[in-house]
DNA sequence: TCTTTAATAGCGTTTTACGCAAGCGAAGTA
DNA sequence: TACTTCGCTTGCGTAAAACGCTATTAAAGA
């Protein structure tokens, strides 16, 4: 009989469809079938009655959901009282990118230095790409990243907002920008003749091989960065085209030094959002971050 | 967050000492340590202060155990409310020893009668030996058995009543008898030249295998048998000695048809008592038998 | 009859919890 | 001062639980 669980039943009660609670909760129908299956054991009667189209309540469910509802709500209580009353022990640390940092992060920190004026943010900054693993390693209790493409089971990813994968070029006249434009007017862009900056690591390095893959182009890598905001910087100089998130590009400083490069069929969009390992998620001093955030971005679909 | 913890948590408030609650709950120190370490990470803060020498409530601690009195409360509430008001969807299932049935069992099914009338008992009885197995496999919800050497982790064990583990001969004059009686006046029995009925498999078997190894014996075993019950019986025909719980040679029909064999050192003492599932002692129903017989032979020490 | 939808069951893998034993600091003892 | 005891925590290996993927089953709609 653990919180969790309740969460699972209430989702279920209230859809009444085990695949939608699933989505919603990030978990499959197979996990959240167990869990309420689990639930109905230890209660010791069935919660939901299932005639194989449609899912009821059962009297005993009933019974329960106001239980359940009562009992979540207690802890949260309790979470609130502890959380904000007690003397805050630690402070929560978070990991991002220099962009993120004054792009995502600052409305998020400012709301939060409303609702919750005693908690401190460590922060520390550096490549987007290494966020997962900082994560996934306990050196921080949360990143901004990119959604990756395979979310590993033990992390939690609450995505924000959403920003293209975008080429660009630098935006003053230099030998690049001249090959750009000509093969530009060609029709179609002669990738393996222009010298390419790409991320070192990290989903946008796994994105952008797939897209080169797909259309069989070798490019010419002419450098491997860490981190979008260096690729840029590097494009700026007309050192090459380069890869970034469209909300990078638009708030590098240089934002004037580069211009996007649009295709047909361009690069996939990203899902930017935070991501922080499920057990840490239960501090009540992470998650008041996590459901801040949440509020700050709703919705982003 | 989940009831378990909650239990564990009360201990400990209750005793101020982690040891003492492990061993209240039938657990390891470290499983509590660790379990209450869990709750603190989950509320964000320190419950218990400890000073090296004395374990004392934090504020939050304090705050955090009317808080989990509540819960723990609530949801035994909702397992009675559920529990008896519901149309009782199952039964239970107990296994148990023929002997168990009327001496152990009929006081605690006549109090379920009174406290659970709605409560319905399915019995299989059989050898004690196989009760753990039958348990292990989820044939049965509970088995009255003796206490096994090792108790499996996913298994509880309730302890009723203590007996000693006894031989015993023949009551009626016959050639076994007069061997052992002989023998006893030499002062040490000669067990090489007494046939011997022995359990099958079991507790039983494997303290007896014990005893005799310790002692350098290697009997004459005239039989290998399932049950105590069939021992006992084929003693009083007088075809060997045999061993078994006192309890099972007193209530056994043949009570007058067999002796006890007093011995300086003799077998261990057996405590006697429920099995079952952690899991499904999650059920109210499985746990209402549990409760009534935890009342009805309280503190078996 | 075939397809679609939705929950459950089997199987292999990951994650979590546990027990054991070692560690470690403070208090008691010789 | 050195040694022992007490009691909580920690590292490590193992056992159990939970999960995701995929197959299965069953009903409803085309």
């Amino acid at each position: 009989m653990d919180t969790r669980a309740l969460s699972v039943f209430l989702s279920v009660a209230e859809t009444l469809n085990f695949s939608r609670s699933g989505q919603a909760l990030h978990m499959s129908v197979s996990a959240v079938s167990r869990t309420v299956a689990r639930l109905e054991q230890e209660v010791g009667q069935p919660l939901f009655e299932r005639d194989r189209r449609r899912v009821t309540l059962t009297r005993a469910g009933n019974e329960f959901r106001e239980y359940a509802r009562r009992s979540l709500a207690d802890w949260q209580q309790l979470q609130r009282k502890l959380g904000s009353g007690g003397e805050l022990a630690g402070e929560v640390s978070l990991y991002c990118s220099v962009t993120a940092t004054y792009t995502l992060l600052a409305p998020i920190l400012a709301a939060l230095r409303g609702t919750h004026p005693s908690l401190e943010i460590m922060m520390h900054t550096g490549d987007q790409a290494d966020g997962i693993g900082r994560v996934l390693e306990g050196q921080d209790d949360l990143a901004v990243t990119i959604c990756p493409l395979n979310v590993p089971p033990r992390l939690e990813y609450l995505p924000l907002v959403e920003s293209p994968l975008q080429f660009c070029m630098p935006a003053s006249n230099c030998q690049v920008r001249e090959r750009v434009l000509a093969s530009q007017d060609d029709g179609r862009i002669d990738w393996e003749a222009l010298p390419l900056i790409v991320p070192e690591r990290g989903t946008t390095k796994e994105l952008l091989d797939d897209w080169l893959r797909e259309r069989d182009v070798r490019p010419q890598i002419y450098a491997q960065v860490a981190g979008h905001e260096a690729i840029v910087a590097m494009v700026s100089l007309g050192l090459g085209i380069g890869i970034a998130p469209q909300l990078v590009i638009e708030s590098s400083g240089l934002g004037s030094g580069v211009d996007t490069i649009s295709l047909e069929q361009g690069l996939p969009s990203l899902s930017i959002g935070l991501a922080a390992l499920r057990q840490r998620l239960a501090s009540p001093l992470v998650r008041a971050l996590w459901e801040v955030a949440g509020q700050t971005y709703p919705d982003p679909v």
